[in-house]
DNA sequence: TTGTATGCAAACCATTTGCACTTTA
DNA sequence: TAAAGTGCAAATGGTTTGCATACAA
């Protein structure tokens, strides 16, 4: 069992839940994908290995893992929300390339440090945050 | 005539598009409220009032503003879309408190400094960009 | 065994769109 | 008067939900 499949185990117990096949094999998807990824995509690529979990169930259990840590969410300008795994990786941030619709990942410790900064004087607790940049990148430009 | 209406003449004639009523009244009750709407709001608020505009109408207008700079979208989490006008606001970033819904506006000079900075480093051509930080406000905390 | 999770299909609902009619330039 | 905008109602499409069934604890 990974750390990630510990993770869930713990939350669900936490919330009197249960450890299904179905709530593994979608946990287990969304880590062995390292990209930006949608319900929708998600359950295409389950559909092809054998075991297949249905749309509405993988719309019920993103919100468990996005409250449990496990996932972000990322707020793009399609309608379709987008999601990507969280353990094992650097906190970074995102740029979205109008003209080519790619994704781009930067982290930046100063840029960290001054969000949480300006939580403390405002006494605001941050659980998450998220800084998007919509632009144009190097390629297109 | 004032600095949207006309920044909205100026952007609607580059486009070779005809500046309407409808389109005015839009833009007046934006610049009339100092709170974040969405388009339903808009909606009611003008059927207050005299003279109403169409959802639909509203909705054909909001990327217009968006694209001539004159309104922001804030991506919250929920699935209506928010926005605020631009023009004789300082430039700001939001807080959103899970606990009462609140908004919060936070402006800072370095954080957004150190945005362009980050751009110039990756030679992304920046549009727009928006940092929301999730979490509990100090009167709910 | 018993309450929780799943799958299916239907419902939801913010947003978009087709169309006939107005209206701006 | 010709192209663009509007209102209405219908369509769209991602997401949610009711319900009967399956299953984890």
């Amino acid at each position: 069992m990974n750390d990630q499949q510990e993770e869930l185990a713990k939350y669900i117990k936490k919330m009197g839940g249960r450890l299904t096949p179905s709530r593994l094999l979608i946990l287990k998807e969304i880590y062995r994908r390292h990209d930006h990824f949608d319900a929708e995509a998600l359950c295409s690529e389950l559909q092809k290995t054998h075991k297949s979990v249905s749309l509405a169930s993988i719309y019920r259990t993103l919100p468990l893992l996005l409250d449990a840590g496990l996932i972000r969410e990322i707020k793009t300008n399609n309608k379709k929300k987008l999601y990507e795994h969280v353990l094992g990786h650097h906190h970074h941030e995102h740029m979205i390339c109008e003209e080519c619709g790619k994704i781009i990942e930067f982290g930046d410790n100063p840029l960290e440090r001054n969000i949480h900064q300006i939580c403390e004087r405002k006494r605001f607790l941050p659980k998450s945050h998220q800084i998007i940049i919509t632009g144009i990148c190097k390629e297109c430009g």
